[in-house]
DNA sequence: TCTGGGGTCCTAGGACCC
DNA sequence: TCTGGGGTCCTAGGACCC
């Protein structure tokens, strides 16, 4: 049985979530801003229309913002991901094949679902998600998930689509193809996309009919699986159990320049306790721990950057330990005089955390240090984000990123749900 | 003044081994 | 003239994704 995918993307994610909760916000130009308030993420139509671009910093187009009356918002992701764990939800409605792609994509297994009945099922999926969740999503369904990704975005641009595209024994798919520059083909980024083109290869369709033995030299076998894709052998197939992480990451950009050696120990304090909810969610410990400084890229003449690889004796989980570690981490990389404008803590060499062997030196009692924790993370899980921290990560917090205009956590905090009041 | 964060996979080259 | 050959493992860097 050939395979069939559908990709449901939602449509402006981060600005779809806001307008659920702040419905004068349709019809009018909307984005949210990254981290630190930095730059533009998501856009709604309008702003799209007035010329604000993606990944734009927010410093650069005020004027735009302020001509056009752009409503502007930081970025609330504990909004988005309570969001995306709906629309997912809901997908499983549909099919119980479901890989969560990204935060705001998900590829669905259809292979059960006649030709004739694709398209009826991608318009009920879509009106479902929209009807339960209140995010409207573009749906593309094709043979294999490269061509789905195209149907989609073909989806999302036209309008007569009805935010549903079907290219599965479609007539029309050289015609779509085609239209597809090729640097909206998935896997194709800005580096590929002018090797192609120097090539005179511009289109999907012409990418598709590009010579095998080029194409695997220059974009090595990933390029490859992208050319068999697109003439509807599918190469990269449905993963719905999510394969274990190898790394978490946490890094934030500070919200002024930071020189104190105190105030960066707080931060990486911050961060590394956060890295150590995300290990434990998902039950893994971190054999080593890398810590990282850095001023601002955008001053070259004073950029600094530095890191440090800080090997951990037992693979632990455990907040306290991973903080002192990460301290030690500190002390290898702060220099005086750098005013440093972001940190970060990444863990690695990930490991299921039950086996774990305990060193020969080893003086913790784990197994308590492990039930404090458990207590941590309920108590935080049930009155709220930080409601329990350490105290080395700070009290005022002042070097914490900006989010001047962060909506409430409409779904996930008690103090802060909506309230309705008569007219 | 102000410019995000968190990931994955692939490849080439060096170290090392027999 | 001709300096072995073939593995494995690790790492850094590049490319991509959202």
């Amino acid at each position: 049985m050939q395979s069939v995918f559908a990709l449901v993307d939602c449509n402006n994610f981060y600005v779809s979530c806001e307008r659920v909760f702040n419905p004068k916000l349709c019809g009018r130009p909307v984005v949210v801003l990254s981290s630190n308030d930095g730059c533009v993420i998501s856009r709604s139509e309008e702003a799209k229309a007035v010329g604000v671009k993606m990944g734009a910093p927010l410093f650069q187009i005020q004027k735009l913002i302020d001509t056009h009356r752009v409503e502007v918002y930081s970025s609330n992701y504990a909004l988005y991901g309570d969001m995306c764990t709906r629309v997912m939800d809901t997908l499983r409605e549909t099919s119980p094949e479901v890989e969560v792609y990204s935060i705001d994509e998900a590829f669905i297994g259809l292979s059960g679902v006649t030709t004739e009945q694709l398209y009826a099922v991608g318009r009920e999926t879509s009106e479902r998600v929209r009807k339960w969740t209140g995010i409207p999503v573009s749906i593309g369904i094709a043979t294999t998930k490269t061509l789905a990704k195209v149907a989609a975005h073909i989806a999302k641009k036209s309008s007569r689509a009805e935010g549903v595209v079907n290219l599965v024994e479609s007539p029309y798919l050289d015609a779509a193809l085609a239209r597809v520059p090729v640097e909206n083909v998935w896997g194709v980024g800005r580096n590929y996309a002018r090797r192609l083109k120097e090539r005179g290869i511009c289109t999907a369709r012409e990418l598709r009919s590009a010579h095998d033995g080029w194409v695997r030299k220059e974009m090595g076998v990933a390029g490859l699986r992208i050319l068999y894709e697109l003439r509807g052998t599918s190469c990269l197939p449905l993963e719905w159990c999510p394969p274990p992480k190898k790394g978490i990451t946490v890094s934030r950009s500070f919200g002024r320049p930071v020189e104190s050696l105190e105030e960066i120990r707080e931060a990486v304090a911050a961060y590394v306790s956060r890295a150590g909810e995300k290990l434990r969610r998902q039950q893994l410990a971190a054999t080593t721990l890398i810590v990282f400084l850095a001023t601002s890229r955008f001053i070259p003449e004073s950029h600094h950057a530095a890191s440090v690889v800080v090997n951990l004796p037992v693979p632990t989980d455990i907040t306290p330990e991973l903080i002192r570690y990460a301290h030690e981490g500190v002390g290898h990389v702060f220099r005086a005089g750098h005013k440093f404008k972001k940190a970060g803590v990444m863990l690695i060499g990930l490991v299921p955390v039950s086996p774990i062997q305990a060193g020969l030196f080893d003086e913790m009692n784990r197994a308590r240090a492990r039930r404090l924790m458990q207590t941590v993370d309920a108590v935080n899980a049930r009155m709220g984000h930080d409601t329990l921290r350490y105290a080395g990560a700070g009290l005022e917090q002042n070097w914490r990123a900006r989010a001047e205009r962060r909506s409430p956590g409409y779904t996930t905090c008690w103090n802060e749900l909506l309230t309705l009041s008569p007219l």
